[in-house]
DNA sequence: ATTCCCGTTGTTACCGCTACCAATGACAAG
DNA sequence: CTTGTCATTGGTAGCGGTAACAACGGGAAT
């Protein structure tokens, strides 16, 4: 007579594919946990069991024997609401695929002591590791709140992260260069160009991008307009009016994030002058602006999803490699960006210079 | 000697809190799960002994010994991406507390056959029910998908659930009466109001709410000027334009969500109005375009989180209730709302009727 | 040949909790 | 007094993994 289980039908066992594998369960878990010290020829029986029986760890079961790292916080206190929901997206598919959980913590206010208060609550709340998207990314009291409780932390889109941290993003850089290219080739000579947030090192990295285009372009990257912006819509408006009202007036305005170049589009359309026909306008990002406003948004496409599933796969790395204590040197995750042509980007009015054609719209894919 | 063990120090089992409640661990596990056979003197002491300890249950272990669901689906479909984000923020709580995982899936198109497909898809992947925030709530071929698959569901801000379903909500008829009887205490006598998706049973309640806050001050609720809209930024553009063409031109506008609030402030500047001077605009919701246009929106704040927290309780609950074969009745729970006062709205410009005086801005609690 | 070491694999004992069933005692019915 | 029923409580055996250690076999060192 068989003894009773409480086993539920049907879910395949790390058991059933040690036998399948004709390994031991213990073996199967070593190459299920990629351990160095198991044979090649084992390791591949055991993942053809794997595949034959389609096992996927319970990780209830795995969370409970091993210990591990459950909770991972991410601390935000983005505006967009629609590069938080992206990013969220992300963050989740990662952490169901890896079994653990995801804490949210809003730190609402950009007073120091606000953030420094919400970064201890939260690091006390007993979360394994942090994820940092931006702007928090590159939030001083931020980061020192969680150095000082030894918090391990993935930071999200800084431009020029330190060395030796452990960080996710787009080459900013390239990407705005390339928006750039983009623009020149339309025939635009005199580009207005919106600074994002001064505090964000990747600002910077879009701005370097935009100016080194100019300079290989033969242009004078130190001449041409420049508004700082703080990534908000309502200061996409002061910058865009300032832009506009200069003369000559430029023919095309590079924004650093969507919601600017909304703003941007906005002043325009009350200025009476026609996107793109008198002005084109692009932006970055591509958020959910980039397509509720008319015309719909020219824009460079970060993965924010993928970079967010990314920043979880490299804390739950590092969180393992730090039990093992076999301290890995920091990672950096690069991933790539598109340029998607929409509606909002056409060639200048027509001048003494040569015209050119429209480039059809369209994504385009771009080296990250 | 003690034998060796793996246990964690500093971590608080069950077993703690049976010892110092002087009962078995089986005992304390019937009290942490509501359990009915259980004297009363017992569970105090039980209860008394968890918070002496600051127990919490590990949820890892929790789900191993139960078999329990592991798995809630999310599906959605929401051109908000700041309803989104509110939402999965309340999710995320709500799982994190109850140790389950959320799983998103995007029901990308409005047609009915991928809606049915990515439904198909969801239900197949393992998921042990399903949210459906709207406008998913509403959808008939998500909802015979669903239930073709037997799949348990909370649907979320359905205007008229049907009943024996399970719902959170809240009182929209109600909500838009509160707001209507606020521009009615301004002085305004004629309101445009713009409907929400004609699919949409909450839309339906927002307008009958709208409709018997007139009549119960005496107008005629039938000769409101109304327009559809459809949610969407876009939509509200076209149903202000027409609203503030009308002669009279309504000194009022109600918007059944912020995005097309937002709309008709843009509309009403781009005619040369002043918002609220010369026209008053509220919206429903209290998204982020609420607080990014200007001036910031009236509106009427749903709880979106908590909605989606009390949602996640609600599917466990049911699913408890059917593991055990204990079919428990449909349930609908009813949160409050609360009205926002902020700029966007103020008295009628100054016509022969009295003038009031500009109530102030701030939260105002209201009935749900 | 013996010893030692190391890479690979198996065995055992748990992780913290709950399903299942047995045990207990009180009380009503026979 | 015995028996049955019910409410309450405890004991046991897992849930599906992994840490720790033991076992094994083969090559290098002695």
């Amino acid at each position: 007579m068989r003894k009773p289980t409480r086993r539920r039908h049907g879910t395949v066992t790390i058991q059933h594919v040690a036998q399948q594998a004709g390994v031991s369960a213990m073996t199967v878990s070593r190459v299920i946990n990629r351990e160095s010290n198991v044979r090649e020829s084992t390791r591949a029986s055991v993942l053809e069991a794997i595949e034959r029986l389609n096992y996927s760890p319970n990780t209830a079961a795995r969370s409970l024997a091993a210990g591990e790292a459950l909770h991972l916080g991410l601390l935000y206190a983005n505006p967009s609401a629609a590069y938080l929901s992206q990013f969220l997206v992300g963050a989740l598919e990662g952490a169901r695929r890896a079994g653990c959980h995801v804490v949210l913590e809003s730190c609402g206010s950009e007073s120091a002591d606000e953030q420094a208060e919400a970064t201890r609550r939260f690091a006390t709340s007993g979360v394994d590791g942090v994820i940092l998207p931006p702007p928090l990314s590159e939030s001083m009291p931020v980061h020192h709140e969680l150095a000082a409780a030894g918090m391990p932390v993935v930071t999200v889109a800084m431009g020029l992260p330190q060395p030796g941290a452990l960080n996710v993003r787009i080459d900013d850089r390239a990407a705005a260069a390339a928006m750039t290219r983009h623009l020149l080739e339309l025939g635009h000579r005199d580009i207005g160009f919106i600074v994002g947030h001064p505090n964000n090192t990747a600002s910077a990295e879009r701005l370097a991008g935009f100016r080194a285009a100019l300079e290989e372009a033969g242009l004078d990257a130190e001449a041409a307009p420049t508004e700082q912006g703080y990534f908000t819509y309502r200061s996409g408006l002061v910058a865009a009016e300032r832009l506009l009202a200069r003369d000559p007036r430029p023919t095309a305005i590079f924004a650093s994030n969507d919601d600017m170049a909304a703003a941007a589009i906005s002043v325009a359309h009350r200025q009476g002058l026609d996107v793109p026909r008198d002005v084109s306008v692009v932006g970055y990002d591509d958020t959910a602006p980039a397509t509720t406003v008319w015309p719909e948004l020219t824009t460079v496409r970060q993965p924010v999803a993928a970079m967010a599933e990314a920043a979880v796969e490299l804390l739950l790395t590092d969180l393992r490699a730090r039990r093992a204590e076999t301290p890995t040197p920091g990672t950096e995750i690069v991933l790539e960006y598109d340029l998607v042509l929409r509606e909002s980007s056409a060639p200048p009015p027509r001048t003494e210079k040569k015209k050119q054609g429209r480039t059809p719209g369209g994504r385009v894919g771009a080296r990250g």
